[in-house]
DNA sequence: GATAACCTTAAAGTCAACTATAAGGTCAAG
DNA sequence: CTTGACCTTATAGTTGACTTTAAGGTTATC
């Protein structure tokens, strides 16, 4: 079976050599075999382990939960602890829409007030709509 | 007129010592009076200016804009000035809010696929969704 | 006059997710 | 047999917005 280098994986994968020594050591990469001179080698299919996890940091996972993931995989564990993790950063990213979407309303009503006329003091709209508001 | 102690004005204000020496080291905050013992003095509205560092916080605005900001009204300058910076964080606001409603669209309709039921291995249909997706 | 509750500074630590640097070992080409 | 491209480890630096720690000076109270 062919193996890779660090250099090569990180070709393949896009992800810096840095990064996936980074990896191993936070436990998202199993230790690979070495050679005699105490070089990594890899298997073809951490090119898929690591597309995984930098897929999952797109989806906003933090590495803490893409190890929980992986570990769920490697154990051929329970797909509803998986759902679970997944339930949870939906509930997230779907409190920090939400959080957004109030800042996108007060700003860009804020914004539609505002001439951009005129000098700072006794009433720029932005000021005040800053300073005033509550929460 | 009254004068505040770097004690009071936390409480005041709800913003810690430390952070207030802070602004103060990042030019969020004057440099205030001091006593003979070289104790610090504010001025009432410096419990303003703190709430509207706060405030601004809520909004997303990083201390570098909010200093921007701070500038302006110090110095009671363009307005229109202050309205590009706002502006340019609507924008940002509203990209924050594109790419996280993508994934919630995702992950929400991948959710509704998964039953949580079964092993990992074969078809996860979360593990399926962040590995196989494309961007 | 001692104790506690304040205040002072400077420097280091925190979190996440790396990147960069230093100091060296290995391997293929010419 | 040397040059350069690769690999190794350990340690330090990055960003943002602080917090924590250390080591001390001041003020109010008993």
């Amino acid at each position: 079976m062919q193996t890779l280098s660090i250099g090569e994986l990180s070709e393949l994968s896009g992800v810096a050599n840095q990064a996936i020594r980074f990896y191993e050591k936070e436990k998202l990469m199993p230790a690979p075999q070495r050679t005699e001179a105490n070089y990594r080698r890899y298997p073809m299919d951490a090119v898929a382990r690591l597309q995984f996890i930098v897929h999952a940091k797109q989806w906003g996972f933090t590495l803490d939960e893409i190890r929980e993931l992986l570990i769920l995989q490697d154990a051929n564990g329970d797909r509803a602890q998986a759902k679970r993790i997944a339930e949870e950063k939906l509930h997230k990213i779907r409190e920090q829409i939400k959080h957004l979407s109030r800042i996108e309303a007060v700003l860009s009503r804020t914004l539609a007030e505002c001439t951009g006329e005129g000098p700072m003091q006794e009433g720029c709209p932005i000021v005040e709509a800053i300073a005033g508001q509550e929460e």
